[in-house]
DNA sequence: TCTGGGGTCCTAGGACCC
DNA sequence: TCTGGGGTCCTAGGACCC
C-alpha cells in the first residue's frame, strides 16, 4: 500500500484492540471483589489453566499448565478458581465489538478477545490519542480492560500490543508508526514474540543466529522463503513496514467443523459412547446450517487417555450419498462410524467427530435417483429446531439420541454464572452496591469457590 | 484421581495421466 | 545399451494462531 492511494492523508493504520486477561476479567467485570486478587480460569473439564490475572502470573502460574499441578500453590495463595463459561466470555465480546464499531467500520474481529480496526486518511494521523479513547470507552462501557497497538501493519500492531501490555508507562497504548524508534524497539525483540514465529521456527532461526524481530528484518528474502515458507516472507514485510495481510472483514466460510472433547469420567460401552458423539454432531452440524453450508465427509474419533494406560485411538470416515446438514442424517453415519471403531475392554476418555467436503446449501448436483439427503423437509425441520434453540437456549430442542442424563458431560466446578445470557442468573442491584444474585442452583458458585 | 479445543495455511511426495 | 517431463489431485504432516 502506498500513500498515493490515500492522498488526503498520511498512510493506512491498524489498531490492534486485545483484552487484558480477558476471561479473568469477565468474570470480574461481574464480581469487582475480585480486583486486585490472583484470578485463573480453567479449560473445558477444569483440565488446564487457559487465563491469569496479573497477580495470578506474578505467583508463576504457567499459561497451559495442568491445574491439579498447580492446586497447592493455588491454596496456598488463595487463587480464585473459575470454570471456562464460554456463554459469558461470548456475549462480553460481542458486547466489546459492540463499542469499537463506534470508532470505524473497519473492523477485522480476529478472536474472541482481539479486534483489528483500519483507519486511514486524517483521522489515521491521530489514531494514538483515538486509541487511548477507544481504551477508556470500551472499559467504561463493558468493564473489560483493554491495550492497543498502532502500527501500519497487523504484525507490527500485534507487537505494539504487547508492548502496550508490558511497558508500565505506555498507558495500555503503544505506536509503532515512527520508523525511527522502529528499529531500536525491534532489536529488543525476541523473534518468538512476533506473531507467526512459534517455538519450531525460533529454534531454526536461532541456529542461524538470528534471535532478535530486527535481525530478522535483515535477512534475505530468498533464505528467509525457503527457510518459513511464503507466510514467513510475507511475515518479514510487515515487519519492515509493508504491509501484507489485509484487513478480513468477511471471513470465508469454515472449511472444517470440529467438535471434540474429553468426559467427565472415563466410559466404556458402545452405548454410553453414542450419546457424546450424537451432541458433538448435534453441535457441529449447527454451526454448518448457521454459514449455508453442507456436509460431504464426517469423521468420527474415539481415544483413551493419552497419559495413563496403554494407548488406543482410532477414526472412521464416512460419505453420505450426497452432502447433508441434516443432524439426524449425520448422527446415524457417525453412530455407524462409531460401530466400526469401538472396541470393548478400553476405558475411553475422549470422542470427537470433524465434518469437511463443506459446500454452500444449494449447489447440490441433483440427482435423478434420489431426493437428495438434504431436501426441503429436512431443511425446515433443522431451521425450525435451530430458531427454536435460538430463542430459548441452545438445549431446548434436542435428539434423543444426545441423551438426556448426560453422565458424560464435562466437569466443571467452579462455574460463575451466567450473567448476561440467563434471565434467571442476573447480576442483582442492591441499593447502592452490586451483588452477585444469592444462589439459586446449587450446581453453581455465585463467585466461584474459596480454597 | 486430575493433562483443552478449534481452527488455518503451506509443502512434500505419491498416484495418475498424457 | 539407452529409462522424459510436466501437469493435476490428494493426503499427511508440520507449523502456526487464539
Amino acid at each position: 500500500m502506498s500513500s498515493t492511494a490515500y492522498a488526503d492523508g498520511p498512510d493506512p493504520l491498524f489498531a490492534l484492540v486485545d483484552c487484558n486477561n480477558f476471561y479473568v476479567s469477565c468474570e470480574r467485570a461481574f464480581a469487582p471483589e475480585l480486583n486486585g486478587r490472583p484470578v485463573i480460569v480453567l479449560s473445558n473439564n477444569d483440565g488446564c489453566i487457559v487465563a491469569r490475572s496479573n497477580e495470578a502470573k506474578a505467583l508463576g502460574l504457567p499459561m497451559g499448565a495442568p491445574y491439579f499441578k498447580c492446586r497447592d500453590l493455588c491454596r496456598r495463595h488463595r487463587v480464585r478458581i473459575f470454570s471456562s463459561n464460554y456463554p459469558l466470555y461470548g456475549d462480553m465480546s460481542r458486547r466489546v465489538v459492540e463499542v469499537l464499531h463506534r470508532f470505524t467500520p473497519d473492523i477485522e474481529v480476529y478472536s474472541i478477545d482481539e479486534s483489528f480496526l483500519g483507519f486511514t486518511g486524517t483521522r489515521a494521523a491521530r489514531l494514538v490519542e483515538e486509541g487511548a479513547d477507544i481504551r477508556r470507552t470500551v472499559e467504561q462501557w463493558t468493564g473489560i480492560p483493554v491495550s492497543v497497538g498502532v502500527a501500519p501493519t497487523k504484525t507490527l500492531a500485534k507487537l505494539a500490543n504487547r508492548l502496550a501490555k508490558n511497558h508500565p508507562d505506555a498507558e495500555g497504548v503503544f505506536d509503532l508508526n515512527g520508523p525511527d524508534s522502529r528499529e531500536r524497539i525491534l532489536s529488543q525483540v525476541a523473534v518468538d514474540e512476533i506473531w507467526g514465529i512459534g517455538r519450531r521456527y525460533k529454534d531454526k532461526l536461532a541456529r542461524y543466529g538470528i534471535h532478535t524481530a530486527h535481525q530478522l528484518t535483515l535477512a534475505r528474502d530468498a533464505w528467509i522463503r525457503k527457510q518459513l515458507t511464503v507466510t514467513g516472507l510475507r511475515l518479514v514485510w510487515e515487519l519492515r513496514g509493508i504491509s501484507c495481510i489485509p484487513l478480513d472483514q468477511a471471513p470465508a466460510p469454515r472449511k472444517a467443523i470440529a467438535r471434540s472433547r474429553g468426559f467427565g469420567q472415563p466410559l466404556t460401552t458402545l452405548d454410553e459412547l453414542r450419546e457424546p458423539v450424537a451432541a458433538h454432531v448435534a453441535s457441529a452440524a449447527h454451526v454448518l446450517r448457521r454459514q449455508r453450508s453442507m456436509a460431504g465427509c464426517l469423521q468420527v474419533h474415539l481415544e483413551t487417555s493419552r497419559f495413563t494406560g496403554p494407548y488406543y485411538g482410532n477414526a472412521a470416515t464416512i460419505r453420505p450419498v450426497a452432502p447433508t446438514a441434516s443432524t439426524p442424517h449425520l448422527i446415524r453415519l457417525a453412530h455407524q462410524g462409531l460401530e466400526r471403531i469401538f472396541k470393548t475392554d478400553h476405558t475411553y476418555r475422549r470422542a470427537g467427530i470433524l465434518l469437511t467436503d463443506i459446500s454452500p446449501q444449494g449447489s447440490l448436483q441433483l440427482n435423478l435417483f434420489h431426493s437428495g439427503y438434504y431436501d426441503e423437509k429436512q431443511k425446515k425441520l433443522m431451521e425450525l429446531i435451530d430458531q427454536v434453540n435460538g430463542r430459548h437456549g441452545r438445549h431446548t430442542l434436542r435428539l434423543a439420541a444426545e441423551g438426556l442424563q448426560q453422565d458424560w458431560r464435562m466437569k466443571q466446578a467452579h462455574l460463575s454464572r451466567r450473567y448476561t445470557t440467563r434471565w434467571d442468573e442476573l447480576p442483582l442491584a442492591d441499593a447502592d452496591r452490586v451483588s452477585t444474585a444469592p444462589e439459586a442452583d446449587g450446581a453453581r458458585n455465585t463467585t466461584g469457590a474459596t480454597l
